[in-house]
DNA sequence: TACATATATTCGTATTGAAAAATATATGCA
DNA sequence: TGCATATATTTTTCAATACGAATATATGTA
């Protein structure tokens, strides 16, 4: 994964908030769905064009997706989270999706999977 | 200038090289051209993107303009200008613009704004 | 097997952006 | 004024992408 490549994951509006909330572990697809309050193809679509470009990667747990960053990112990449996560705290929406998260993650029953009626 | 408009600025090939090239000091049209080897039109385009998008700032001297990073960076552009000169060091083509960049510096007449004609 | 849920894919369309070619503008100088 | 140089803009064409709507696929469960 080169620079460009990463750059161009992160020079969309919602894949950067995606990627952003991926800063702070996995995490399913209804989640994206649930906190950024987006259609799910849409969801959908971006992460595959996150996939197809190394940004992220995906396991199954059951019906649910588990979308994480790179366990083994490359130098580039590792730097340039670094400096998204320095950027988007000071951030007003950046904040607010995190705020949301952090609220789902405090659920009795969260496990890193959980489906949105499962809890919250 | 938000974080989404750098990202878009440095998703191209050319103009990840231009502003690679600019964290090194203000450059005039001519040394685009020269150093990365493309058509003056092309470099003009990106250069005129790069404007629009507030990633770099103008000034004339007789019939040359020189091109420059703003003076004052927000914070978001000034972590990703220190992050991507941080990547750039380790990949070979970047150097390479550099050091064809620092060769044409060490000219006699090297005037931050010198023509390829006039030097080199 | 049938159905519900979670997620992905496909399709049509509109927009953006990249490249090359041609043309235009601005400046300095003879 | 006229010409050369430096740079910008316009035009056309083409590829990539964004989005919504519809449809498809996979899994779990009754």
């Amino acid at each position: 994964m080169d620079l460009i490549q990463i750059y161009q994951c992160l020079c969309d509006g919602t894949r950067l908030r995606i990627v952003n909330l991926l800063t702070h572990g996995p995490l399913c697809v209804c989640h994206f769905q649930q906190i950024l309050e987006i259609p799910q193809a849409k969801v959908s679509q971006h992460l595959a064009y996150l996939r197809k470009h190394d940004m992220v990667e995906t396991t199954r747990k059951g019906t649910w997706i588990i979308y994480s960053l790179p366990a083994k990112p490359t130098r580039e990449l590792e730097a340039n989270l670094k400096c998204l996560q320095d950027c988007t705290t000071s951030d007003k929406m950046y904040r607010e999706d995190l705020a949301r998260l952090s609220k789902i993650q405090k659920c009795s029953d969260w496990k890193e999977y959980c489906a949105p009626k499962s809890c919250c």
